[in-house]
RNA sequence: GUCGGGAUGGGGGAGUGGUACCCCGUCGGGCUCAUAACCCGAAGGUCGCAGGUUCGAAUCCUGCUCCCGACCCCA
C-alpha cells in the first residue's frame, strides 16, 4: 500500500449563501436561503462527497450607519450584534455550515480582499476615474438624473448637491464577450433558465465599468482600505463577494486556495443579487485569473401573509419566533417542500402547520408509529429478517430503488420540493403496503400457524426496511428528524452515507426498537367528538 | 417607460404536444395496527380571454386583459 497517495478525499463542492447586510436582525427570506443552502450541502455529503459549506454576514454597509443613528448605538455595536444574530442563524435551523466568514471579524478576509484587488489592479483592469453626480447628505449616496424627482431626494424630499470625486473603476466592459460565452454554455450555469436568459440579455445589451472603491471620508470607518490608496474604501460589493474566496484561504498566497481546487463552486442566492453574482462576480475572477463559479442557484422571494418583507420593511418575522411556535424541522419542511425554490412565494403559518399536520405527522409519524407498534406487540420489539418478495413486496421495492436517481436529479436541479414529493410517494405508498397486508390480521391467526407467523415478520421487516429508506433520504433536509427516525428503529446515528434506496440493501438486522412513541407530535391537536 | 415573470377545480402547487396531476378542504365508504391517524371512492376545472399552427395544445405562435417583480438597494 502506498503511503503518499493516501490522501484525503479531493473537495468536490464549495457551496456558499450569499452574505447579508447586518444592518437589521435575520428574516425568515434567509432562512429559505440557508435551508436550501444546507439541504444540497447535506445531500451531497450524504452522497459521499466532500463539501465546504459557507455563509457570513457583509459588516461593511453603510446601511449599518443608518440603522445605528436611528437607535442611538455605535455603529459597531449593531454590527456586532446582528452579525451574531445571522451567525446564530445556522444552528438554529439545523443547518450546518463549515464556515461563517464575518468580513469585520475575519481575519482572513482583508488580506483575500487586498489580494484580489491587486490582482485586478495587476491586470489593468482598474483604474482612477473622476465620479460626477447629484449626493443627497442625508443618505450619504449618490443618484442617477433619473432618480431624482427635480433634484430632490427621493428618500428626505430635501435637494441634493453636485458632487464630484474621484474613485476607481473596473473595466467591466473588456469582459462581455468572455461572460456572455460562459453564461450562454453553460459554463456558469444559471438555474431557474430564465433567470440565465435574464443576464444574458443585461450582458448583451452591453456593459459599462462600475466603481469598486468609495471616498474613505464618507465610509464611517467601515470597509477594507483599497491598497496603496488609503484615500479609498473598496466598494462594498467588491468588498462582499471576495468572502467567497477567503473561506479557501486566498489571502494567503503561499499555497493555492480552495476555490481553485475544488471540483465545483455552487452559491446560492436571491433574484436580488443575481447581477452581482453573474456579471460583476466572474468579470473580477477572470481579471483575477480565477476559475469562474460552476453554478448559481437563483430562488425567489417570500412575501409573509401576502406582504413584503424587508429588513427595512419593519414586518420581518423573526425565525427564532417560528422555530419556537412550531419547531426548525416544520419551518424546513414547509421551506423546502411547498415554497416554490425558485419563484416568489408567499409564507403562511397557516399553511406550515397544515403541511406539517398531514404530511409529517399523520402521514410519515404515523406510519413509523404504527409499523413500530406492531413489531413491538407482536415481535417483542425485536427487528425480523426480510422474507420472500411477491408482488405487493415488490412493488414497494421498485418505488424504493428509483428514489435515489430521482433525488440526484431534483437536488442536481435544486428542486427541493419534488424531491420531498419523490420521498413522500414512498410514505404514501408504505402506508398502502401495511393496510393491503393487515398484519393486524396476520398476527391474530398467527398464534397457531407458523407460515402466518413467518408472513406477519417478514411484512414488518418490509415497513422496516422502508422506513430506513425513509430516514436516509430525509437526512439531507430534515436532519433532525432523520435522527430520530432512525433511533426509533433502533440504530443510533443517522445514516450518513446514502448509498442505495433498496429494501433489502435497508433491511432490518435485528435491531430491538425503542419503545414507540409518537415520531412528530401534531401542531394542532384535532380533537372532535 | 424598458426588461422579465405569472394567471391550472374552494385554497396552495406540479405539469413545455397525446385521455389534467399532487396536497389541503368537502362528501361517502373501508379498516381498527396507529398521533380520530391510515386506505378506497366521489363531487368539483371551458387549464385568464380571443385567434392561429397541428391529426391532436394547459403545453407552440399572435394579440388582448389582469396581477407581480426588476431596472438604486434587498435573501
Amino acid at each position: 500500500m502506498t503511503h503518499a497517495s493516501e490522501e484525503a478525499r479531493p473537495l468536490a463542492r464549495y457551496i456558499s449563501t450569499t452574505i447579508p447586510y447586518v444592518n437589521a436582525a435575520p428574516h425568515v427570506g434567509f432562512a429559505l436561503e440557508l435551508v436550501q443552502t444546507d439541504s444540497l450541502a447535506r445531500y451531497y455529503r450524504a452522497r459521499g462527497d466532500q463539501v465546504r459549506a459557507s455563509t457570513g454576514s457583509d459588516d461593511h454597509s453603510l446601511k449599518s450607519v443608518r440603522a445605528a443613528a436611528l437607535t442611538g448605538e455605535s455603529v459597531t455595536a449593531v454590527v456586532r450584534r446582528n452579525s451574531s444574530a445571522f451567525r446564530a442563524q445556522g444552528p438554529l435551523l439545523q443547518a450546518r455550515f463549515d464556515e461563517f466568514i464575518s468580513t469585520s471579524g475575519d481575519l482572513r478576509h482583508r488580506p483575500s480582499v487586498e489580494r484580489l484587488f491587486r490582482a485586478c489592479k495587476a491586470n489593468g483592469d482598474l483604474y482612477r476615474r473622476a465620479y460626477r453626480a447629484a449626493y443627497c447628505v442625508d443618505c450619504e449616496q449618490f443618484y442617477r438624473d433619473e432618480e431624482l424627482e427635480q433634484g430632490v431626494c427621493p428618500e428626505h424630499g430635501r435637494a441634493t448637491e453636485v458632487l464630484e470625486e474621484e474613485n476607481w473603476f473596473f473595466r467591466l466592459s473588456r469582459y462581455q464577450e468572455k461572460l456572455a460565452a460562459a453564461i450562454r454554455s453553460g459554463t456558469i450555469r444559471i438555474l431557474p433558465a430564465a433567470r440565465r436568459q435574464e443576464v444574458l440579455s443585461f450582458v448583451e445589451r452591453g456593459l459599462s465599468d462600475f466603481s469598486v472603491s468609495r471616498v474613505a471620508s464618507r465610509a464611517h470607518g467601515l470597509g477594507i482600505g483599497v491598497p496603496d490608496d488609503p484615500s479609498q474604501v473598496v466598494y462594498v460589493w467588491f468588498d462582499a463577494l471576495a468572502n467567497y474566496l477567503s473561506v479557501g484561504g486566498y489571502g494567503d498566497p503561499s499555497a493555492p486556495c480552495e476555490w481553485e481546487r475544488v471540483g465545483r463552486r455552487v452559491h446560492v442566492l436571491g433574484k436580488g443579487v443575481l447581477r452581482f453574482h453573474a456579471v460583476y462576480w466572474p468579470a473580477i475572477l477572470l481579471s483575477a485569473g480565477l476559475p469562474l463559479p460552476d453554478e448559481l442557484r437563483v430562488h425567489g422571494y417570500l412575501t409573509l401573509e401576502g406582504k413584503k418583507i424587508g429588513k427595512s420593511a419593519g414586518n420581518a418575522v423573526d425565525p427564532r419566533d417560528l422555530v419556537r411556535d412550531y419547531g426548525a424541522t416544520a419551518l424546513r419542511y414547509y421551506l423546502l417542500r411547498h415554497i416554490p425554490p425558485f419563484k416568489d412565494a408567499d409564507f403562511a403559518r397557516q399553511r406550515l402547520v397544515e403541511a406539517h399536520d398531514s404530511e409529517l405527522a399523520d402521514e410519515l409519524g404515523n406510519l413509523s408509529l404504527r409499523v413500530t407498534s406492531l413489531v413491538q406487540r407482536h415481535l417483542d420489539g425485536i427487528a425480523p429478517a426480510l422474507g420472500e418478495f411477491a408482488e405487493r413486496e415488490q412493488q414497494l421495492e421498485q418505488i424504493a430503488a428509483g428514489l435515489l436517481a430521482r433525488l440526484d436529479r431534483h437536488v442536481g436541479d435544486h428542486e427541493f420540493d419534488l424531491a420531498l414529493d419523490a420521498i413522500w410517494e414512498l410514505v404514501r405508498a408504505t402506508n398502502r403496503y401495511i393496510d393491503a397486508t393487515q398484519p393486524w390480521q396476520l398476527a391474530r391467526s398467527a398464534i397457531t400457524d407458523a407460515a402466518l407467523r413467518a408472513r406477519l415478520a417478514s411484512v414488518l421487516a418490509v415497513g422496516l426496511a422502508a422506513l430506513h429508506v425513509l430516514a436516509a433520504c430525509l437526512a439531507a433536509f430534515l436532519p433532525e428528524l432523520a435522527a430520530k427516525l432512525s433511533l426509533a428503529l433502533g440504530r443510533a446515528v443517522a445514516p450518513l452515507a446514502l448509498n442505495s434506496t433498496s429494501l433489502v440493501w435497508h433491511a432490518p438486522r435485528g435491531e430491538t426498537l425503542r419503545p414507540p412513541e409518537p415520531l412528530v407530535p401534531r401542531i394542532r391537536e384535532r380533537r372532535s367528538a
